[in-house]
DNA sequence: ATACATAGAGTATGACATACACAGTGTAGT
DNA sequence: ACTACACTGTGTATGTCATACTCTATGTAT
């Protein structure tokens, strides 16, 4: 349950819009939410989104700890706000007409701010984050892409998600393994895994290890995954995206192709 | 950096695994890594993972907190145990021999493992997680579902990743929105929106917001989104899924069909 | 002027993860 | 058997957090 304000906004909204009522009394005010947060953002780049602590932040500003709840109700709320922050695009996007570039370009836009700020795929993701500004313009780009494609109201939706979801993913995974390094198992710890790794119980991944190119390369999620080196996440990146556009033009047909022409 | 033991696994490999060495001396054990990362899982099952707290796993079995520090080599190593444990599959999955059938089956599998534990999206994933036992079984009945696909082995791999991770997202997303339950805002919450939610800046997003239907709906990444109700993750699940199987036919071409060929 | 809403500081509290030292326990080696 | 000691689980302590509450100083609306 986020925290609302009187009009039913989560306060997080709110506060991202500008829709906050600012004192008209008392001293001025010598710090502010955009302070707040881009130290915030800040930090999270340069030591990683477990060194933003509400202590952290202000001491980078001057401040104490507790100022910060004058502008913040608590941690979550800026996160939410350092989320929206993060997703910040530049105003003049120019996007290419053929829609399948568009959507690469778009795909890209949305990989470039994740590169930048690894730390977003720690932050919560919820109804709130769609109603943020900046967010949102991203979500109006992405259906700007898909304009020519003969699609619904919601199947563009649902394309725009899938697409930024996909590319989340990827990002995601690309970070995490650039930051464990690269495991270097001993002959022995190899020689085990070998041993467990049977053909019986694994028949299609044991042959992978059989090979003796024991890299133990990426991950996916609880679900499974594989053992690409690491590099090798670009790859998946452009594959997701290529099936998805490729789905898409079987699906959207001769029409499909008529945005393409000129 | 996981840490490591001797042979240069990380030792939640090690202990998922089965190879570590017991201790011949000393008083009989009265836990096992089995029962810390079981009452882990249930509790994370029933109060979500913000009260799986070391001094909760260990008050739920009757022992100090600290005790489980005999087992366990601290909190981020139970995480990655109760990750595995949660992938945990029925030994016997028939899978359709039509590949397609077969994905869904599998990309179903994963979303109900997602499903049972939702806190799953917040344990950490990495390399350590591919050399775990249950999701390596996983990955490889994702390899099975494709056997009959003309593809390259890294291909393969690559399409379990990214449907996997599309499952993962999909789910996550649904739950996300699920906890959150439905923002209620206000006639004047909404009349605020529509008001800086201007055609200008968002001319593609705009209109579903003036339409009245200010379904705030579901979100993405901190990359973009939409706003369809929430019971529609269901239709984006399936749409990733139908254009990721579409991009493979048509990228498998004919060799597909034949798989397909009752 | 003056009252009072407000800003930022100070102090306090309660979760947590985890380090360390100890007391009891059972087995290996005699 | 006996004994040493590897190992078990406990108790206590520490440091880091988020956050509640209280107080003093500040400036604006009246």
């Amino acid at each position: 349950m986020v925290d609302t304000t009187e009009t039913g906004l989560p306060r997080a909204v709110a506060v991202a819009w500008g829709m906050q009522e600012t004192p008209q009394r008392g001293p001025s005010r010598g710090l502010s939410h955009e302070r707040i947060v881009a130290a915030a953002v800040r930090i999270a780049d340069e030591e990683g989104l477990a060194a933003v602590t509400m202590q952290a932040v202000a001491k980078s500003l001057g401040f104490t700890t507790m100022s910060l709840y004058r502008y913040v109700s608590g941690k979550e709320e800026m996160l939410q706000l350092m989320g929206d922050a993060a997703a910040r695009l530049s105003e003049k996007v120019t996007l290419d007409p053929d829609w399948r570039q568009a959507l690469r370009q778009w795909a890209a836009l949305i990989r470039e701010a994740w590169r930048a700020h690894p730390w977003l795929r720690e932050i919560p993701r919820g109804q709130v984050s769609v109603l943020m500004p900046n967010q949102m313009r991203l979500a109006d780009l992405g259906l700007q892409a898909l304009e020519s494609l003969p699609l619904t109201r919601d199947d563009k939706i649902g394309v725009i998600l899938v697409v930024s979801q996909h590319v989340a993913s990827m990002t995601e995974l690309e970070l995490a393994l650039a930051q464990e390094g690269q495991l270097t198992v001993t002959e022995e710890g190899a020689a085990m895994l070998k041993e467990v790794i049977t053909e019986e119980r694994y028949p299609h991944v044991a042959p992978l290890y059989q090979a003796g190119d024991y890299s133990p390369g990426s991950t996916a999620s609880p679900p499974a995954t594989d053992e690409p080196p690491v590099e090798n996440v670009e790859a998946e990146y452009d594959l997701g995206l290529d099936l998805i556009i490729a789905g898409l033009e079987s699906r959207a047909g001769g029409a499909a192709e008529t945005a393409t022409r000129h």
